[in-house]
RNA sequence: CGCGGGGUAGAGCAGCAGUAGCUCGUCUGGCUCAUAACCAGGAGGUCGUGUGGUGCAAAUCCCACCCCCGCAACCA
């Protein structure tokens, strides 16, 4: 049977249109899920958008919608952006989704009632309706919230409560372990002393009388006074990840196939939310916990936080528009460090793209793919015997570089292999400059650039080189299939090669020299990555 | 003393005890197949501070101090 694979973004909030930050999430996902469809696995790719809460009926009021229609716009555009970025999602799950996802989230509810879980409590605290938030008592400054400057009101409300308390040392245990392993290390430090910290029980619902927009609580225990409930917004987002599934079957016991999400990528903010009161539900439950959590940072432009006031916000539409998905996937994987912060300039942009995209991958096919019409009629060689001679690096041997071209390009593979697993993927595109490195300093030590006869070579000589540099960007195409899927397409077919039969291929049947068959005709076009 | 991360060439980072390294940028030379590209070489750092501690040896371990930045506060 087929290994699974299961992967999921958080899912976007709709209160404000997508920017470079959410981007960044996706195409972190989307990496994993191509390459692990690549390696043959069963792969489910769920995004989605998270649209309930009070945040959510403000927005809509500034804009003069109902929530619904406001949602449907935001939601809507979400889905557009999964698309511009050349997403291979299998699913996108809406929490306003009534027949899949609100049954789900009751469904839930249920069970941890019944496990005992949910009990009710009158809670007393002080809210600021500028946070739309209770503060604790300790926060406030001068008995005011210290970001609005206001005096919060004390609030009584009997709501629902999850017995938070109950599972916190099981899911501490579990992240120590490593059976849900946070990545990177120190998030998961972050989140084992926030829980030493001690934990309580939390909120689950809110009344319905104050929050409407959101999933109601079916409970059998009676109504508090009365009181009809809503879901606590993170429940319902929480649960999308069950709902995105396609059905609650399993919930009950029927096995899906998928559950448990292999890797759940998320955002640093919303660390707590994944990585203790999610896996505490699900233990609740008697699910599965996710194994793996990649927590990425933030973006920030030109070293500063995005915002409107600052006018720096980067909308990940223009940029597409302007340079192309490749581009911009290229960017955020490469130049923003997969679990830390990193910034977006377009100065950085420009830079990456040129020497990277334009100098880099683009010039070393359209040199090679012009040397191959020039001096070869545009049709692969045929298949030359190579010497320890055709295959030395030169002077790349005395840099330090296996000084053979094959086996250095091989082993660069191995590396970016390694490091996508390692959810390195700035590393993973590093191994990938590394081979185009290579690939230019080999045409340059065995000077392809001159015709055999000028230099006194033979034929098979020359043959050789042209033929392991064509090879070596085969390479090259195969481990950017995940990464630049546009890109490695028309390198394929430049190559002469049919894209889809050699996505099909494993590692060890790229990796056998010989991909490319003699005869085959080239078919050269216009530049990959136009300079900018 | 809240918890945590970090301060290494102009920028971004790696190294975490044993001749300071990578990418980008910059300068010089080479080459001409290429998207003014590519290749080679150079310049540029007393590795936050302390004429602090431990070691034969410290970016690397310990101590003190200074400075940034996260979390705590539902913006990915």
């Amino acid at each position: 049977m087929k290994k699974k694979f299961y992967i999921t973004t958080s899912i976007a909030y709709t209160n404000a249109p997508p920017h470079i930050g959410f981007a960044l999430e996706l195409v972190q996902a989307d990496i994993l899920a191509r390459y692990h469809r690549i390696l043959g696995e069963d792969v489910f790719f769920l995004t989605g958008t998270d649209e309930h809460g009070q945040k959510v009926v403000k927005a809509a009021e500034d804009a003069k919608k109902s929530p619904q229609e406001f949602v449907d716009v935001l939601s809507s555009r979400f889905k557009k952006l999964v698309e511009v970025l050349n997403l291979s999602n299998d699913g996108f799950i809406r929490t306003t989704d009534k027949k899949r996802h609100w049954p789900t989230v009751q469904k839930i509810w249920s069970k941890l009632e019944e496990g005992g879980d949910i009990y009710i409590k009158k809670y007393k605290g002080f809210y600021c309706f500028g946070c739309e938030a209770f503060i604790r008592e300790k926060d406030l400054a001068n008995g005011e919230c210290p970001v609005h400057q206001t005096r919060p009101e004390l609030i009584e409300e009997k709501n629902y409560f999850f017995r938070l308390s109950r599972y916190a040392k099981q899911v501490k245990e579990e992240i120590e372990a490593n059976k849900i392993k946070v990545v990177p290390g120190a998030r998961k430090n972050e989140i084992l002393s926030f829980i030493e910290q001690g934990i309580e029980d939390i909120s689950f619902s809110r009344p319905r009388k104050k929050v409407q927009w959101g999933i109601p609580v079916l409970s059998y225990i009676p109504k508090v006074g009365g009181i009809k409930s809503t879901t606590y917004v993170w429940v319902d987002a929480l649960v999308n990840y069950i709902s995105g599934l396609g059905g609650l079957s399993f919930i009950s016991g029927v096995k899906n196939k998928y559950w448990p999400p292999d890797v759940q990528c998320i955002g640093k903010d919303i660390l707590k939310f994944h990585a203790l009161i999610w896996p505490a539900i699900l233990i609740a439950a008697g699910l599965e916990r996710p194994k793996n959590i990649l927590v990425h940072g933030f973006i920030t432009s030109g070293g500063q936080k995005m915002s409107k006031s600052l006018g720096n916000v980067i909308d990940p539409f223009e940029l597409v528009k302007k340079y192309g998905t490749d581009a911009v996937r290229y960017f955020l994987l490469r130049e923003i460090p997969p679990t830390e912060d990193g910034d977006f300039t377009y100065e950085k942009f420009k830079q990456r793209y040129n020497a990277d995209l334009a100098n880099g991958i683009g010039n070393l096919l359209a040199r090679t793919l012009t040397m191959a019409e020039k001096y070869w009629l545009g049709i692969v060689p045929k298949i030359p015997q190579n010497t320890p001679e055709t295959l030395s690096l030169g002077k790349f041997v005395t840099s330090g570089w296996v000084g053979n071209f094959q086996e250095s390009i091989k082993e660069e593979l191995i590396k970016s292999i390694s490091s996508t697993e390692n959810f390195s993927f700035n590393n993973s595109l590093f191994s990938v400059i590394t081979s185009v490195f290579i690939c230019d300093g080999y045409i340059e030590h065995h000077k392809l650039y001159k015709p055999a006869e000028k230099l006194g070579n033979k034929k098979e000589k020359i043959d050789a080189v042209l033929y392991n540099v064509l090879e070596g960007i085969r390479h090259i195409a195969w481990i950017l299939l995940p990464f630049l899927p546009e890109t490695a397409n028309k390198i394929f077919e430049q190559l002469g090669l049919d894209p889809e039969k050699e996505k099909e291929k494993t590692f060890d049947e790229t990796t056998k020299w010989g991909g490319l068959k003699p005869g085959t005709k080239f078919k050269k076009s216009k530049p990959l990555f136009p300079k900018i």
